[in-house]
DNA sequence: CGTTTTGTTCAAAAAAACTTGAACAAAGAG
DNA sequence: CTCTTTGTTCAAGTTTTTTTGAACAAAACG
């Protein structure tokens, strides 16, 4: 076992009381829309941070581990809320957050929300076909009646989808893809 | 042990298909929106029922323990999702769902929305007093502007609320308490 | 009153979700 | 090609959430 001098372990930042309670709000906001604490502590360390930060400084100076440190990134990745930096010089990957709420929202709501909505039609025809084969025509009509009521409640779900991302990001709905504006 | 007739315990009327797939709904829709199985279930049913259900019915048709009927029961009165409609007649309690959505969107957003964002203007306000005491300049200059950006999110969801639900009910946002016209 | 019906509470059990870390893969450096 | 660095995967462990059911309260009945 070679010596190893205290400076060559080089100790991750400590994370300053600003950054902590930054973070704590975005372990909050995480679990309200029911993502785990890992998550929401990633992001909120990114989006604190001065600097691109690299893998092993996220599980360093949250105290996590590598694996949730692999998964969350994996996962905000793929949400769009944090983007790879690559830096000259270094093998690492460098994680920058998404300051673009209406990309964080957009993202949030194309993975975790519309594939249930979209799903959910084909459900409620499913519905419809098994209330068919009912022989008592008043029950019938009522099970068609709630059905109905689930078809508009579905419809006006899909249509406050673009007004609430329209409400969010001014004109910028149809940005061009590489449209590197900084938006917040 | 006395005699007991089958027909002394009367069976509760069994789940027809449609009712199961629609509760399937409710679950998966709960499930969404991070409120327990059991919730769904009983809002499920009583959305699928042609008449009140009693708490009993309930907690047989859906295989329940009464405790969970209990509490989510409790849950979905707080929010304004079941009503409770007197029989004459009868000492039990029977319930009825909200078919307005919403109603039922107003109700969970005030309860299990709402709170959140308001507590959330003081966590920052302590955030930014935190930031007050860091020393280096530029430090501090970040770090501002990052609380700013959050100040700007939440503004945004604050104004979205009213958004969402005037899409969502036409010119009934400011119904009278008791306007009993039936709105979905 | 005592009894029965109806519904609530809450500690313990069960289930679900999250995190960990060791084994594994991928790819650059020598 | 082999070694090292970097990151991923996944089974097992931990924590959190949900459900259960027995004990308890509340109120109607006789």
């Amino acid at each position: 076992m070679e010596a190893t001098p205290i400076e060559s372990i080089p100790s991750p930042a400590a994370l300053s009381p600003w950054e902590t309670s930054t973070i704590e709000v975005f372990i909050r906001a995480a679990s309200l829309i029911g993502l785990p604490r890992s998550v929401g502590e990633i992001y909120g360390l990114l989006f604190c941070a001065q600097t691109p930060q690299t893998f092993d400084q996220l599980a360093e100076r949250l105290g996590i581990s590598r694996g949730s440190v692999s998964q969350g990134l994996k996962f905000l990745r793929q949400l769009g809320a944090v983007k790879v930096h690559y830096v000259a010089g270094s093998r690492k990957d460098h994680y920058q957050p998404e300051l673009s709420m209406k990309r964080l929202v957009h993202g949030f709501v194309r993975d975790q929300f519309a594939p249930h909505l979209e799903s959910g039609s084909g459900r409620l025809d499913a519905i419809a076909a098994l209330i068919e084969s009912e022989s008592d025509p008043a029950l019938r009509a009522h099970a068609e009646q709630r059905i109905n009521t689930l078809r508009t409640w579905q419809g006006r779900m899909q249509k406050l989808m673009p007004i609430i991302m329209a409400a969010l990001g001014g004109a910028n709905f149809f940005n061009k893809p590489n449209d590197n504006s900084e938006i917040i």
